[in-house]
DNA sequence: GGGAGCGTTCGGGAAAACCGTATGCTGGCA
DNA sequence: TGCCAGCATACGGTTTTCCCGAACGCTCCC
């Protein structure tokens, strides 16, 4: 509710109705003798205690599941999502990793777009999330991202701009808005020079081999192309991407375990 | 309830008809999935994981409660107790060093006898309390303790035969059965000397100071006597006593700073 | 064999949670 | 300036939860 900035908003994404949800807040604040939440004409916005509240939640509720893995023996269960893209070809290492040093763990892994696992990552339905990204904060390959996002990188992922033999170097074969290979194709060549857009990376890939031009493309999605001699790499410059995970700062103090056990080499 | 050991005794304790308590229970395990108690005839005991859970449900109110705090900016309250007889003579010193070392904490302090005191500590009613004791593990004078206390030693107490310069030394006048200066008493003499049962050790203070045999009383008790020369102390190997502050081993994550605020010298 | 003590089941009544609707409010737009 | 969209909230009714007293089955002890 405080994600979503109103109580009309909040209920629809809870299943209730809005006055009960108004009177729970209600409730709650007169439990605590505090107010939670500013009244404005176009919503309510966290107070200080509420902000201080919300911080604090959610450790609460990892407290008490922890308690009651506890007391049922229930294996504890992790939920990582990643990129599609990355799912096949940079997940299976990570999650075997992880699996081999905590093999007390159930992981259960999903695969989504960006946009998808990031709410899904802040709506606490996924406890971290591998994604493609740049720089040192999250979202500087040029994606929103939810406040309150910390991350670690697993690794690099090296673009190579590609193209056959003898075939066309423009133009630059690209995927669709919002992939993060399109985002970095952005980042490294502007949006001024000749491009076409096609489905998917692998695609680009295929439309490039045929000699239509040139792709950017990812280590992991490069194939056999290139060993064998289908497609040449060109000259290129282009900063590394980084394969970082990312969860909910609120949540670390139960999930550091994990993570250090999935970051550390 | 599972310190009461049966559904009708937690009912009273809490108020409740047992009806209501073993529905309690039973939705709770059932929410668990797993048995919370074993049921007997004379009444129930708790399972491996009922005592998982008991182990940590006070750790996750002690959380909620931090929680709370922290939103409300209520400042957070201690309650410690002390035996009657040490209320007047130790506690001050203790209560003083913790307030200027953390000034931030309400302190409320309570005196009883011994096994209210420790009923209390076990119940919650009380944070920790502060008693006589003698040896490494709590109940070392000799008397019951509930299960799980760990306790810090604060101070010594040293003991003193005395008696009037020129008076009977028998009988050991001594308190009533379990003081704590009578336990010690019992330990260090056995239950084979002569001895006269007085209600309080000021009064087998008194008595001894009129001639009428000889008193075991705690430095702080000795009073001015000794120095007036109304009373001379008798050669005696007795041990000291430990000053010792007591409480719950699963409440200590989060009393752990203000223990250590009232332990460290 | 009967009774005391135990936990549990059952039906009913009170309290709480939730819903749909109605109301008052503010900001934007014609 | 007047109207409407969007918001939080007060109100009456319904479902679910909580608790009770009484009745029951059980075991142990006298």
């Amino acid at each position: 509710m405080a994600a979503s900035g109103s109580v009309t908003a909040a209920a629809n994404s809870l299943g209730l109705a809005p006055a009960s949800v108004s009177e729970q807040v209600r409730r709650l604040e007169a439990g605590l003798g505090v107010s939670l939440f500013e009244r404005t004409p176009r919503g309510m916005r966290l107070t200080e205690p509420g902000t201080a509240l919300l911080a604090r939640a959610q450790g609460l509720l990892d407290h008490a599941d922890e308690v009651r893995r506890a007391v049922t023996g229930a294996r504890r269960r992790v939920r990582i999502g990643a990129l599609e893209m990355l799912a096949a070809a940079k997940l299976p290492a990570v999650i075997r990793r992880l699996a081999e040093r905590r093999p007390d763990l159930d992981v259960s892994v999903e695969s989504h777009t960006r946009q998808p696992l990031l709410e899904a990552v802040a709506g606490g339905r996924l406890d971290a999330a591998l994604l493609l990204d740049l720089g040192d904060r999250v979202g500087g390959l040029g994606f929103d991202r939810p406040a309150g996002m910390d991350h670690v990188d697993l690794g690099e992922v090296r673009l190579s701009l590609v193209a056959a033999p003898g075939g066309d170097r423009e133009p630059l074969l690209v995927s669709p808005p919002g992939c993060s290979i399109r985002l970095a194709a952005d980042q490294v060549f502007g949006t001024q020079v000749p491009r076409r857009e096609l489905t998917s990376i692998t695609t680009a890939r295929e439309w490039s081999r045929q000699g239509l031009g040139a792709a950017l493309l990812p280590d992991f999605a490069l194939g056999t192309e290139v060993d064998s001699g289908a497609l040449v790499e060109l000259d290129l410059e282009a900063p590394a991407l980084a394969l970082r995970l990312v969860w909910m700062r609120e949540r670390e103090p139960s999930l550091r375990d994990v993570l250090y056990a999935m970051s550390t080499a």
